[in-house]
RNA sequence: GCGGCAAUGGCGGAAUUGGUAGACGCGCUAGCUUCAGGUGCUAGUUCUCGCAAGGGAGUGGAGGUUCAAGUCCUCUUUGCCGCACCA
């Protein structure tokens, strides 16, 4: 009587011997090559979902198969716990934001320990820890010290309902990234990190990636958006000593001019409109139109006249009028441009609109100049100048250089590099962060805490009864002496943002309990991280930030690497089916049930809708929490199920009948093993000299087998390594052992097949191996090596076609010559009906591949 | 609008450098066995003509290159993602 696997019992067994053991305790040791495998880490919000799930399951899978490749991996775990999340509990609740973080973190470790994961405990941080964020003040101390922090006064984006300031890229459509509110425009003293410096580097840093998702790198050289062109300064003509200073990537259409246009938030449009009640009204219109209306009338170009002419730099006797804007932004370049309607299509509309002269000053190649006009669209493709003086038949690129080098001679403009990307700010007006460790003085101003005060702790009497920041309503926190001078002094209340702690954490898991925030030889020889693995919502933010992170500390001397993570993998999100009653009201999987028909229906009877497997959320109810499936199937099928049928790239869709399926396999891995393993040889067993046919073939299937796994595993392709699993199953399920070689291929088999499925189910894959007789435990087993000899097959079933079409195939030896080869193919009863009474034309022979026999 | 990626059975998806399309799983069909808590085993399952042997068609669509195309090239359709008045 066979006994059923039970996955509860059996895991918590292998969890504690490997926590007993410490098994994935490891040090930097350099007779070993390292490997650092990394997940994104997770911010404590109390449960882990299925995202945490696959992620976790991926990064497992790396880890435990390069250990057994014999590489000294660190696989550490540590928590994202500072942000919003835990204010709003606090808020809702009453509950202090750090007992919430740190009772979430222990739930939510508990589940993680559930999965088995083969992490190193040891090193787990979180970072809302003093001990953990003291670094980051002094780190930001010493990016102040070396020019890459600056305060600064401007216009931040102000998410009202979190009462707080974002980033541009925390905002999305206009929209606050977490609350989704409107975003409103501020003006706002605050701490910026001076990415910028590093947009160059950043940016050719792209070019050394190459294992991060080809994605990934375009979509971060987008958002750093270098261009080259020039800036030029047009003199306002009743002064003549005021300019305007425009942007353009094409000096070269210079002549083409017709007017220049500001932003209205150029602060010459805010002069201008003082005296001027209607253009205070145009400007207001415009900023009330916001990002959100924006979209609904962008086909709109709209201007309003200054009266102000600016003079042409190569020709003072040209005048062009000067207009404010809605098209002409602010954050890009310098808030103001110049139009040059023949070649820019926005131009060309704003043009049309007022009136504005159109000349064409760029030729196309197949034009004749007479003949050459503007209608309706602006001309931006390759040809040679016209109607530009000395720019005259020059190609466009050179005819930048020229437009350019008669700028800077004439003292009216510079050839320059611009950037979209713009500065981080990382001030922000919350308490549940990192406190920014500045003190501002009535007389020595914003002076830097002394290093030896630091950690500066969050205070932990707080109450968030008043909107806005906690800590700056406390009674006392904020009053200290200036460091410099002594007197009175004030703290900053502000905190960071939490893409800051983020930012630094992987190389803090090299050394997670130093005084210092590395020890140097430890991130040396850890760093970068090797494979890095999270979800493709960070490729922008997180991304770049620690990228540009990295660049700070090396500059600092902290570390010596530039790029954090040299492998990057992007998985996909998991997605449910969709289930509505009635009235449209969305129906969680747990609501409803399948009825004799196998429709589904509601628990009371009622029809239900089944919509189409979307992402999983909440508000669509279309969740599944992986603490069910964890304690009704256990880890082991829950992560193989993780890793079957889809590509980790790709969206995968969690069905129950796949969760079935890998249960099923369990148990049938699970009974292939222990049925039998009373009729097989004991363990070590010598090999027998020689196999029968039968024999040796499974013995070649499972040289295959461990080929083929470990180059799937090895390229990310964990489905199809899954597929090669069940093939091997199904081998070995299917051969019949009848003397003691047979029994000894079998046992060999089943090792190896535990072997290979044990980075996906390593608490099966422990038990059997002891089953299979062995007091060793399995994860500290090399990964088998497959014999070339055995991988190569003496004979191969070769295809034959006939004028491309398969006819037959044959059965020949692998090293048969190709005359040999046309031999026995032109022999096949379907080939020579195939060829009738044709004319054989050629024979393509390809060696192992095909014959194709043309008539 | 620009850029990127994708499209293969009822479904998820396999398929080295172009070389037997549909591996493997799910689902479904038929049968067997045993237990009935979601079992196990055997056979079949791209479509189509045929009792069968054996044909024909087939990787979103249209062309092309090639002895040979899911794979390469051109055009096109649909879907997803990113960026979006960036001067």
């Amino acid at each position: 009587m066979m006994t059923r696997y039970n996955a509860k019992e059996t895991e918590t067994k292998w969890q504690k011997a490997w926590t007993d053991k410490n098994c994935f305790a490891v040090e930097a040791n350099t007779d070993k090559p390292k490997y650092y495998v990394l997940e994104m880490f997770p911010y404590p919000s109390g449960r882990i979902h299925m995202g945490h799930v696959r992620n976790y399951t991926i990064g497992d899978v790396i880890a435990r198969y390069k250990k057994a490749k014999g590489f000294n991996v660190l696989h550490p775990m540590g928590w994202d716990a500072f942000g919003l999340p835990a204010e709003n509990a606090a808020m809702a609740r009453g509950v202090h934001p750090g007992k919430w973080t740190y009772e979430n973190i222990a739930v939510m470790r508990e589940q993680l320990k559930s999965m088995g994961l083969s992490i190193d405990w040891d090193r787990e941080i979180a970072t809302c820890h003093p001990q953990y964020y003291k670094h980051e003040q002094k780190m930001f101390l010493d990016f102040l010290k070396v020019g890459l922090v600056e305060r600064k006064e401007s216009w931040v984006n102000w998410d009202p309902v979190d009462q707080t300031v974002l980033a541009n890229e925390q905002v999305i459509d206009g929209k606050g990234w977490r609350s989704g509110a409107e975003v409103e425009k501020r003006k706002l003293s605050q701490w910026f990190f001076k990415i910028t410096d590093f947009a160059d580097d950043l940016l050719e840093g792209i070019e050394t990636l190459d294992r991060w998702p080809e994605k990934v790198r375009t979509m971060q050289s987008n958002w750093i958006g270098r261009s080259e062109g020039a800036r030029v300064f047009f003199k306002i003509k009743d002064t003549q000593e005021e300019t305007i200073e425009v942007y353009t990537t094409r000096p070269d259409t210079l002549f083409g001019a017709s007017f220049c246009a500001l932003s209205p938030n150029h602060p010459l449009a805010d002069q201008l409109s003082s005296d001027n009640p209607a253009l205070k009204q145009f400007i207001a219109d415009c900023n009330k139109m916001g990002t959100s209306e924006e979209a609904v009338e962008k086909a709109e170009k709209k201007g309003f006249d200054t009266g102000l002419r600016v003079l042409h730099p190569f020709d003072s006797s040209i005048e062009l009028p000067v207009y404010v804007a809605n098209f002409v932004l602010m954050d890009y370049g310098t808030g103001a441009i110049f139009g040059c309607p023949a070649h820019d299509q926005r131009d060309l509309d704003f043009a049309r609109k007022y009136g504005l002269s159109v000349t064409p000053v760029v030729l196309p190649a197949d034009q004749a100049i007479e003949a050459f006009e503007i209608t309706g669209e602006a001309y931006t493709g390759n040809g040679t100048i016209i109607n530009s003086r000395f720019l005259d038949g020059k190609e466009i690129e050179e005819a930048k250089l020229a437009a350019i080098a008669e700028l800077e001679k004439s003292g009216q403009g510079k050839g320059t590099v611009q950037f979209r990307l713009r500065d981080w700010g990382v001030s922000r007006q919350r308490y549940w962060g990192c406190p920014i460790p500045i003190i501002y003085c009535q007389d020595c101003g914003a002076v830097p805490a002394p290093e030896e005060s630091l950690p500066i702790e969050l205070p932990e009497d707080v109450s968030f009864d008043k909107p806005g920041n906690p800590i700056a309503h406390h009674p006392t926190w904020k009053h200290t002496s200036c460091p410099s001078c002594g007197k009175a002094a004030e703290r900053e209340t502000d905190t960071f943002d939490t893409f800051m702690e983020s930012s630094w954490y992987f190389a803090r898991f090299c050394s997670p309990r130093d005084e210092n925030a590395f020890t140097r030889e430890e991130v040396d020889y850890w760093l970068p991280v090797d494979q890095y693995i999270g979800g493709i919502e960070h490729a922008v933010l997180h991304l770049l930030y620690s990228r540009f992170f990295t660049r700070g500390l090396n500059k600092c001397g902290y570390l010596g690497v530039k790029e954090p993570f040299k492998g990057l993998f992007t998985q996909g999100m998991i997605c449910h089916e969709t289930y509505q009653d009635a009235e449209g009201k969305w129906l969680s999987p747990e609501e409803i049930e399948k009825n004799d028909k196998g429709e589904f229906e509601t628990l009371d009877g009622k029809a239900v809708t089944v919509g189409p497997s979307i992402k999983m959320s909440k508000s669509k109810k279309n969740t599944i929490d992986p603490a069910d499936i964890l304690s009704s199937y256990g880890s082991d099928t829950a992560r193989f199920f993780m890793l079957s049928d889809s590509p980790p790239d790709r969206d995968m869709e969690w069905t129950e009948s796949g969760i079935e399926g890998s249960w099923r396999f369990t148990q049938r891995l699970w009974r292939l093993v222990t049925g039998q393993i009373d009729e097989l040889p004991p363990a070590g067993t010598p090999k027998p000299v020689s196999f029968s046919d039968n024999a040796l073939e499974l013995h070649r299937t499972v040289h295959k087998a461990i080929a083929a796994i470990s180059e799937n595993i090895e390229s990310f392709r964990f489905n199809a390594a899954v597929a090669k699993i069940y093939e091997l199953t199904n081998s070995i399920g299917q051969f019949k052992t009848s003397d003691s070689s047979d029994k000894w291929v079998m046992r060999d088999a089943l090792e190896t097949l535990v072997s290979l499925v044990s980075p996906m189910m390593p608490h099966l894959a422990e038990e059997l191996w002891q089953q299979l007789g062995y007091s060793e435990m399995i994860v500290d087993k090399a990964w088998p090596e497959f014999d070339e000899n055995l991988i190569k097959d003496q004979n191969i079933n070769l295809p034959v076609q006939v004028n491309g079409k398969l006819r037959a195939t044959i059965n020949i030896a692998t090293d048969a010559d190709d005359d040999t080869i046309k031999a026995v193919a032109m022999a096949e009863e379907a080939v020579i009906r195939s060829i009738g009474d044709k004319q054989v034309r050629k024979v393509i022979i390809v060696k192992n591949r095909i014959v194709n026999i043309v008539v």
